[in-house]
RNA sequence: GGGGAAUUAGCUCAGUUGGCUAGAGCGAUUGCAUGGCAUGCAAUAGGUCAGGGGUUCGACUCCCCUAUUCUCCA
C-alpha cells in the first residue's frame, strides 16, 4: 500500500466516525514561548487542553507535519543511524475533547490496524500504564479491560511511568496512555523468542507505532495532580513507520515516502545506495534532513542565527557534513534534491512546489557558507596538528578542540577523523569538562521560574478584546501569576475584557497602565501566551478584586498603527513594483518604524524604492478608509483577495483588513483612514538571507523628522558653502580644487624633505667607519611619517649609517634611529635598545626594529640630552 | 537569554610578547606579446585596519562601549 493511500485510509476511517478533518497546523510555532516547533500532533490543541479555547469540534483528525530537534524531544543525532527516527515526521492523530474517551480510542484503532489496513493480529501487542505508588496512581484498569475483550492477554504489558503515562510539560494536562506495537521479525525469529520480550527493548523490528493518551489529570506547578473534569483522547501514530510495516521493509528509508529523494542522492554523487554502512547513513541523514529543512523555510522559517532559524540552519549542517565528510561532495547539492522531494510529496504539500524556487537558493547559499566554514576549521586544525608534530604532542588538547567546536563550529568527529588520520587523538574528558561548563553557563543565565496561577474570578472565561475601538476601559482581573527570571520579579495578569494588544503578527504588545483609584500599575508589555492576553507588570495591585480603568498609551498605539497600515501599502507596492513572486516572510510593526521581509531575487534599485514610495505615498493622500471584516471564513477571504500565508489553524474565522485594494487577513491594529499615515519613507533596503530582501521604513512624525534630518544637513553644508547657487557643482568645484592643492601640498613637502635629506647627507660626519648624522627636525619637516620616510631612503643610500633624528611635535619630543644592517649585523647594534636607553632622558619610551626605531617622551627641553645620549653608543 | 569569536584593498584572507614605511592571491585599470581568444609578461590604482572612547611616547595589535556577522549552549 503506498503511502499517498495510507493517509488518505487513515483520514477516510476516521471521517467515517463523525471526525472533523483539519489541515496540519505549520510545523513552525507562532505565539508559545515554551515551544519553538510543533512536535506532536497535539500542539495546535494545546489550548483546547488547557481550557484556555474553546471546542469547535470534539472529534478531530488530522495528519501533523511535526519536528523534533531541541528541548524534551531531540532525536537529531539518532537520525540516519538507524532505520526509524526522523527530524520531521508526520503524525497521524485522532482527537477527542470531552467527548469519547478508553473504548471508542481503543476499539477504532484496532479496527482501523486489522481490518482497514491488515496488520496480521498475531504480530501486534500493546501496553497499559502500570501504576505508580509514588504517585498513588493505580494501574490502568479500564485500557485494560478494552484491550482483554480484542487481544490475546498474555498480549497486554505493563508499562511504566516513563513509557506509559504521558505529561506535557512540568506542569498542565497528562494522562495515562496505551501503546501499541508491531512486531515486524520474521516468522522463524518470531518463533524462536517471544515478541513481548521485545516490547520497548529498542530493538528495531519490534515497534511502537501507535500511542493512544488518556488525558484525565492535570498537573499543578506543586507537582499535585488533579482529576479533570472533561477528560480527553489525544493519539498519534508515526505515519512513516506505519507505512514501513504496511509495506514490509526494515526501514522507513525503504518506503516510497523517502526513496525517490535518496535514489536521486545516489545518482547524483554516483554512490549506490546500499553500498557501505556509512554512506548509507549519510544518504538517510540527508534525505530525512532536507525534508525537514524544506518544510520550516515553506512554513516561513528561515536559517538565522538564532533560536528557530539557528535550529534549522543547524540541521542543515548536519546533512551537509555528512554529505562532506562520507558522500565526499564538496560542493553543494542538497538543493538539487527539491525536485525529487516535490514529486514525492508535492501533493499532499503543495506549499513545497509553490516556493520552490526560495527553498533552492536558501539551501544553495546554506550549505555553500558551512562548506566555508568547514574548510577554514580544517585549515585552523591542520595548524594545530603541524604545531603538535614539532612538540612531539600525540593528543590534542581538549580546549582546543572544543574551541574548534563552539567557537568556529567545526564539529568533534570531524576533528577526530582528521586528527586520526594524521595518527594523533583528542582528549575527550578535557572536552567534555568544557562543554558542561558551557551548559552550566547557560541554564543559570536562562532561569524563568513561573508560579501557579491564582485564579481571583474562577471560571476561566475568555479575555473580551476591546483594542480595536478603545484605548482605555473599565476592567477586572481574572488571574495572575508571578514570574521570577534572574533577580527580576514581574506580574502576569490575564482580564476580563481588554483594551490592550498583545504582541502578534509582528505587531508589538502595547504598554499603558491600569488605575483602581487607589495605585496606578504600569504595564510594561502584553504578550499572548497558549490563547491567554497576558498583561505583564512590574507590581501586583494590592486589591487584585478591585475594578481598574485599563489604559494603552495612546501615542504609541497610533505610531504602531500607522506603521501597520504602512506595512500593508507597502506589501500591495512591493507586488505591483516587483511581481507577484513578492511574499511577507516577516514583519515587525512598533511605534518607531517598520520592517518587511519578502521574497525578492534582486537588490532593489533606486528607482524601484522611489516607485515603491510614490505608490504607497498617494495611497495615503487618497485618503483610503478601512474596511475591516471579522469571523469571516477563510475560504471567503480568500475568494476576496486576500493575502494570506500558508497554515492558518483549522476551522479559522478570520479578520479582514482591506484598505481599497490591499486586503490582507490581519489581526493587528490600523488607522481608521490611510491619510493618518501623513508620509512614508523608506531607510533602508538590505538582503537578510537568499532570496529575501528587508526594507524598513518609517512614518508619520519619524518620516517628517527624517526629511526635517535631511534638511539641516543640506542646510548645514549650503551654509559652510555660502550659499551657493549651485550646491552640487560648487562641491564638484571644491573636491577638484582640494584635490589639486594636495597635489601641490604633496610636491612642496616631497621637496623640503628632498632639501632635509641633502642637507643631512651634508652633515654626515665619519667615525671611524661609521657615518654618523644627527639633526634636528624642524617645520615642515617634523612629522614622523616622513622622518621615517627619509631615514629609510638614507639607509639606503649610505653604508653604515648610524641616523639620530629628533624633532618636537606639539610639544612633545620624539626621536627616531636608524642603522644599516651591516652595523646591526656586525655590530650587534640594534636601534630599538638605543632609542629605549636614549628616551628616557627627556621621560618617554620607545621601541622598534633593529635597523629603525622610533621613541616618544614628555619633556622637549630635554630632546638634545637624548640625542646625545644615542649618538654615544655608536660605539665605534 | 548566556558564552566564545570575527570585522584589514572590489573579493578571499595574512599580519606571532604594542614600534616590521599595512601585505599576499584573485579581481580591476593601463601597456606589451598574439591575426583573435584562452593566456603570458610588466606596471598602476585601490585601505577612516567596522564605529566610538580609553591606556601609552607610540595602537591594526591591549582595555571598555556600540553595530553587524559567525558559532556553541539553553
Amino acid at each position: 500500500m503506498n503511502s499517498v493511500l495510507v493517509r488518505q485510509k487513515f483520514l477516510d476511517f476516521f471521517r467515517d466516525k463523525a471526525h472533523e478533518i483539519v489541515p496540519s497546523a505549520p510545523m513552525v510555532v507562532k505565539n508559545d514561548p515554551t515551544l519553538m516547533f510543533t512536535n506532536a500532533g497535539m500542539n495546535q490543541f494545546k489550548d483546547i487542553f488547557l481550557d484556555n479555547a474553546p471546542v469547535k469540534f470534539a472529534r478531530i483528525a488530522n495528519s501533523q507535519k511535526c519536528l523534533r530537534v531541541s528541548g524534551k524531544h531531540n532525536d537529531l543525532e539518532e537520525v540516519g543511524h538507524d532505520g526509524y527516527h526522523h527530524t520531521m515526521f508526520e503524525m497521524l492523530g485522532n482527537w477527542s475533547f470531552g467527548d469519547y474517551f478508553k473504548e471508542d480510542a481503543i476499539r477504532w484503532a484496532w479496527e482501523f490496524l486489522t481490518e482497514v489496513v491488515k496488520i496480521d493480529k498475531n504480530k501486534i501487542y500493546v501496553t497499559i500504564f502500570e501504576g505508580d505508588p509514588a504517585e498513588a496512581l493505580e494501574q490502568d484498569r479500564e485500557a485494560y479491560d478494552f484491550w482483554k475483550s480484542r487481544i490475546a492477554e498474555d498480549r497486554i504489558l505493563p508499562g511504566n511511568k516513563k513509557d506509559n503515562f504521558w505529561e506535557m510539560g512540568d506542569s498542565g494536562p497528562c494522562g495515562p496512555c496505551s501503546e501499541i506495537h508491531v512486531d515486524m521479525r520474521s516468522d522463524e525469529e518470531r518463533k524462536k523468542k517471544d515478541g513481548r520480550e521485545l516490547v520497548n527493548k529498542g530493538d528495531p523490528r519490534v515497534i511502537e507505532i501507535w500511542n493512544l493518551v488518556f488525558i484525565q489529570y492535570n498537573r499543578r506547578a506543586s507537582g499535585e495532580l488533579e482529576l479533570l473534569s472533561k477528560k480527553h483522547v489525544d493519539t498519534g501514530m508515526g505515519f512513516e513507520r506505519l507505512c514501513m510495516a504496511l509495506q514490509n521493509k526494515t526501514s522507513n528509508y525503504d518506503t516510497d515516502v523517502f526513496q525517490p529523494v535518496i535514489h536521486e542522492i545516489a545518482s547524483l554523487t554516483r554512490i549506490p545506495y546500499g553500498n557501505s554502512e556509512k554512506t548509507d547513513i549519510a544518504m538517510r541523514v540527508v534525505a530525512d534532513h532536507l525534508r525537514a529543512i524544506a518544510f520550516a523555510i515553506a512554513d516561513g522559517q528561515l536559517p538565522s542565527n538564532a533560536k528557530a532559524g539557528y535550529v534549522i540552519r543547524r540541521i542543515l549542517r548536519r546533512a551537509v557534513r555528512y554529505n562532506y565528510t562520507f558522500l565526499q561532495q564538496n560542493k553543494p547539492v542538497i538543493y538539487k534534491l527539491l525536485p525529487a522531494l516535490i514529486a514525492s510529496m508535492g501533493n499532499a504539500f503543495p506549499e513545497l512546489a509553490l516556493q520552490r524556487n526560495l527553498i533552492e537558493r536558501v539551501i544553495f547559499e546554506e550549505e555553500q557558507s558551512f562548506l566555508h566554514t568547514l574548510e577554514s576549521g580544517d585549515k585552523r586544525l591542520k595548524d594545530g596538528i603541524e604545531l603538535m608534530k614539532k612538540s612531539g604532542q600525540q593528543e590534542l588538547n581538549g580546549k582546543i578542540a572544543f574551541e574548534l567546536y563552539d567557537t568556529y563550529g567545526f564539529p568533534l568527529d570531524l576533528t577526530e577523523l582528521i586528527l586520526k588520520e594524521n595518527g594523533f587523538t583528542v582528549n575527550k574528558g578535557e572536552f567534555d569538562r568544557e562543554m558542561t561548563e558551557q551548559r552550566n553557563r547557560s541554564k543559570s543565565a536562562a532561569q524563568v521560574e513561573s508560579a501557579d496561577w491564582v485564579m481571583v474570578r474562577p471560571g476561566n472565561e475568555q479575555t473580551e478584546f476591546l483594542g480595536y475601538e478603545h484605548l482605555r476601559a473599565e476592567v477586572k482581573i481574572n488571574r495572575y501569576r508571578s514570574v521570577t527570571l534572574k533577580d527580576k520579579k514581574l506580574y502576569h495578569l490575564v482580564l476580563n475584557r481588554t483594551p490592550f494588544y498583545a504582541e502578534s503578527g509582528g505587531q508589538v504588545g502595547d504598554v499603558g497602565y491600569m488605575d483602581d483609584g487607589e495605585e496606578k500599575i504600569s504595564i510594561v508589555n502584553t504578550i499572548k501566551e497558549h490563547g491567554l492576553v497576558i498583561h505583564v507588570a512590574d507590581k501586583l495591585p494590592v486589591d487584585t478584586s478591585a475594578v481598574f480603568e485599563a489604559v494603552v498609551t495612546d501615542g504609541v498605539r497610533e505610531a504602531t498603527a500607522r506603521n501597520h497600515t504602512a506595512t500593508h501599502l507597502l506589501h500591495q507596492a512591493l507586488r505591483e513594483v516587483l511581481g507577484s513572486h513578492v511574499e511577507q516572510k516577516g514583519s515587525l510593526v512598533n511605534p518607531e518604524y517598520l520592517r518587511f521581509d519578502f521574497s525578492h531575487f534582486q537588490k532593489m534599485t533606486a528607482e524601484e524604492i522611489r516607485e515603491v514610495e510614490v505608490r504607497v505615498n498617494r495611497r495615503i493622500r487618497n485618503s483610503i478608509s478601512s474596511n475591516v471584516l471579522t469571523e469571516i471564513p477563510m475560504e471567503e477571504a480568500r475568494k476576496m483577495g486576500a493575502m494570506a500565508l500558508f497554515g492558518e489553524k483549522y476551522g479559522d474565522h478570520v479578520r479582514v483588513v482591506q484598505f481599497g485594494d490591499s486586503v490582507e487577513l490581519c489581526g493587528g491594529t490600523h488607522v481608521d483612514n490611510t491619510s493618518r499615515i501623513g508620509l512614508f519613507k523608506v531607510v533602508s533596503e538590505s538582503s537578510i538571507a537568499a532570496g529575501i530582501r528587508r526594507i524598513e521604513a518609517v512614518t508619520g512624525d519619524k518620516a517628517d523628522a527624517w526629511y526635517r534630518d535631511l534638511e539641516d544637513k543640506l542646510g548645514a553644508v549650503e551654509q559652510l558653502l555660502n550659499h551657493p547657487q549651485d550646491m552640487v557643482k560648487a562641491i564638484g568645484g571644491l573636491m577638484e580644487e582640494k584635490s589639486s592643492l594636495q597635489k601641490q601640498v604633496d610636491n612642496f613637502s616631497r621637496e623640503s624633505a628632498r632639501l632635509f635629506k641633502e642637507r643631512l647627507k651634508q652633515q654626515a660626519t665619519v667615525s671611524g667607519d661609521i657615518t654618523v648624522i644627527s639633526a634636528l627636525a624642524e617645520e615642515p619637516v617634523n612629522d614622523m611619517a616622513i622622518i621615517k620616510d627619509i631615514a629609510f631612503q638614507l639607509k639606503g643610500e649610505i653604508d653604515n649609517l648610524f641616523l639620530v633624528i629628533g624633532t618636537v611635535v606639539n610639544d612633545k619630543p620624539f626621536l627616531a634611529v636608524a642603522l644599516s644592517d651591516k652595523l646591526v649585523q656586525e655590530k650587534k647594534l640594534h636601534a630599538g635598545e638605543i632609542v629605549k636607553t636614549a628616551a628616557c632622558e627627556f621621560e618617554g619610551g620607545g621601541g622598534g626594529q633593529p635597523f629603525f626605531a622610533n621613541a616618544g617622551g614628555k619633556n622637549p627641553a630635554k630632546l638634545n640630552l637624548a640625542m646625545e645620549k644615542a649618538l654615544s653608543m655608536a660605539g665605534s
